[in-house]
Parts: structure tokens; sequence; C-alpha cells
DNA sequence: TGTTAGTTAGCATGACTTGTTGATAATCAG
DNA sequence: CTGATTATCAACAAGTCATGCTAACTAACA
């Protein structure tokens, strides 16, 4: 993702206003490596903005991901969670605590098997799931 | 998954009992390599049996599923959908037709670099994305 | 054959996400 | 500074997917 300011350059050349709402989610999502979900991240601009809407974290992540400034990622937990790390990367999930993690695998592109001919790979997503050391550490 | 005369005496050793509807849904997950969701498993279901409910499709699919006779795979692409190949393998999605194919990677387990010490890994899910011979040739 | 479990329809809920409306307020260009 | 445009907000709704509940009926299995 952009910096900030690059970001407010950013829409206000493509016609979007820079409002309030929309500057703290820039920074909110600045270096953020939690993979926050819309809600999540509605929580943490509430505390600093009381009176900010859902729907307009919604809006603004929206934007964003339209833009190819964050990825959104699916894990099959229930919401979407949003990562500004837009590199080619994958996903480490610890089953215990639900952190996720950027990972970079160096052996792409992956080579595969299969009933398939003629298939154009466009892109590979890999999670890995399992326990991390802190979780390991506690329930040791 | 177990073949369908297998399931059968199995659902009846943990006290199940044996319905038509069950038996269906046997038959029509076996050797089905299309990746159905719920919903359309359902829809061929009540072809062949009016009167079936999507209640009791998604009932046993749990069922298969609790028993690992089926793997569940979300996609992100709304519904879930089931698998009735529990082998170690990954999927290649095509953005176009939406066919889900089953592929082998070989270079498990992966490795990967980043900021995490001691995570250890417990699965590894890979989606390649992608367009299929069949959709690159229809739109050529 | 009788007990038990499964199925069904219908209705409800829940999570997540997006759409709509109408009023208010703020941004930005000139 | 001012006016036009757009964003935001609140409140409500809808949609999808999945599951829970009840009550009545039916079927499986011992």
């Amino acid at each position: 993702m952009k910096a900030p300011e690059e970001l407010v350059a950013h829409f206000r050349e493509q016609g979007y206003k820079v409002t309030p709402q929309r500057q703290l989610i820039f920074r909110l999502l600045n270096g953020n490596t939690a993979h926050p979900t819309a809600e999540t991240l509605y929580e943490v601009a509430a505390q600093q903005m009381p009176g900010i809407s859902l729907r307009t974290v919604y809006q603004t992540l929206s934007e964003l991901s339209a833009m190819g400034e964050v990825q959104h990622i699916d894990l099959g937990s229930g919401a979407v969670r949003f990562d500004p790390n837009v590199d080619d990367h994958h996903h480490l999930v610890c089953g215990t605590c639900g952190a996720v993690h950027d990972v970079y695998v160096n052996q792409t592109p992956l080579h595969f098997e299969g009933d398939v001919e003629g298939f154009a790979v466009h892109s590979t997503r890999i999670v890995f799931s399992g326990e991390c050391a802190q979780c390991a550490h506690l329930s040791a």
C-alpha cells in the first residue's frame, strides 16, 4: 500500500474527496500486519473517531481494494481480512490464536500434476495452517 | 471417500440409519470431481428424489465431513464446496467458468521466509487461479 | 412391531456484506 | 468565500450461506 500522503494525492487525482474518515483508515492500514477484518478495523477507528460508521469503513476498504492498494484475503473463517501488503506473498494462520502472518515462498511457480491440460495459472495462493510459537508455548 | 457400500456399513456401525436420502448422496458424491456446493448437490439430488430437502443434504454433508469422508473447501467465492477426494491435494480454479480441478503438488513441504519463528505447520492449502484450456479457447 | 432416529416444511436466526434513503456536513474548485 | 459535489451517517433492508427449531409424519433397525 502507498503511504497515507500518497494515497491522499491519489484520491484527489481520482476525484475522490479526502475526508478525515478516509485519512484515518489510511493511517490505520499503513504498516498494519495484523490482517484486520472490516469489523476490527472499524473498532479501532471508532476509538479515534467516535461516530465513524462501519459502512464507511467497508466503503473505503472497497475503494482501496479496487485501486489495488489492499488485498482482501478470505481464509474461510467468516469475515474477509485486509492486507496492505500487496507483494507476492502468502499466509500463515495459527489455528489457536487466529493470528495471520505474511510469508514469502520462493519456490514459485509451483509444478502440479492432474487432469488439467493447458491451464493458464494467473495467481497462486498458499495458506499454511498450524500453531505459532507463542501458542505452542502456552499450551505446553 | 469410501465407496457407497462401505459408507452404508460404516453408518450402521456408528448407529446412523441408512436412509434412501443418505444413500443417494453417497452415490452422488462417489467419484464426483465437480466439487459441488451443498446447493448444487441438492439440485441434482432433487431430480432423482423429488421432495428431498436442502436441510437433509446439509445434514448428511456435515456427517460425512465429520467422519473425514469429504473435505470442505472454501475458495472464498460464496458457498463452501465439497470434495470426496480426501488425498493430500490442492485446487485449480478457472476464473471464467468457475470449474475446480484437483491437482497434486509434490514439492511439499514448502519453505517460506518471514517474521515467524517456531511456527508448526500442520497443513498447507494451495489454490491456483487462472483460466482453463476450454475457456481460453472460447475467448480466442 | 415398537422404539428410535431421520426427514420434511416452515420459520427463524446469525454472520457478513452491500444497497438505499434522506438529512446533514464537509471537501474542493473557482 | 461560495457553491456544487460528494461523503457521511443512521436506520433499515436485502441477500447469501448455513444452521437451529418445532411439530408432524415416516422410515429404519433390532
